[in-house]
DNA sequence: GCCAACGTTGGC
DNA sequence: GCCAACGTTGGC
């Protein structure tokens, strides 16, 4: 499909890792609390492709999910939340990297420095350009 | 465990 | 509205 985007979200593995959003087929990705990241989860479109990455431990992307519902509001939000609306989207496990790409890989990359993973390493959800989602399906193993 | 980056908070 | 202090995240 034409205009699809491409993405990548974090998440520290102690927390929510691959291995759960497998098994659990479809999770909503909750917990977002940053506004950029909330821009770009309210971006996504149903059948965008986002590369899961374990920051902390790993350090690495290890997967790939879909996404399968558009934004919506965080159910995880308290109540009383004075920041107010925070939203979600619903992901599902596309397949794994045959091989991690590590964070270390992609610094050492010259093609992939304007990362925004590595510019901007507190931001828990991205765009990945296109050149950019080739380039990582092919260091990780898989078909773009 | 430390430190850098960065967002948020609170005093003024 | 500015800016310093503080808390959190995440890499090392």
């Amino acid at each position: 499909m034409a205009g699809r985007s491409h993405w990548l979200v974090k998440s520290e593995p102690d927390a929510f890792s691959w291995d759960q959003q497998v098994a659990n087929g479809i999770e909503p990705w909750t917990g977002v609390r940053n506004h950029m990241a909330k821009a770009n989860l309210k971006a996504m479109k149903k059948g965008d492709r986002a590369f899961f990455y374990h920051s902390n431990i790993g350090k690495e992307i290890v997967g790939v999910v879909e996404v399968v519902r558009e934004a919506y509001p965080d159910p995880t939000v308290a109540p009383d939340d004075p920041k107010g609306e925070w939203v979600c989207v619903d992901m599902k496990a596309l397949m794994p990297f045959k091989t991690p790409v590590t964070l270390a890989a992609i610094k050492a990359d010259p093609e992939l420095a304007d990362v925004a993973l590595v510019r901007m390493s507190r931001l828990s959800v991205m765009p990945i350009t296109p050149e950019h989602w080739t380039k990582l399906c092919k260091m990780g193993g898989i078909k773009a």
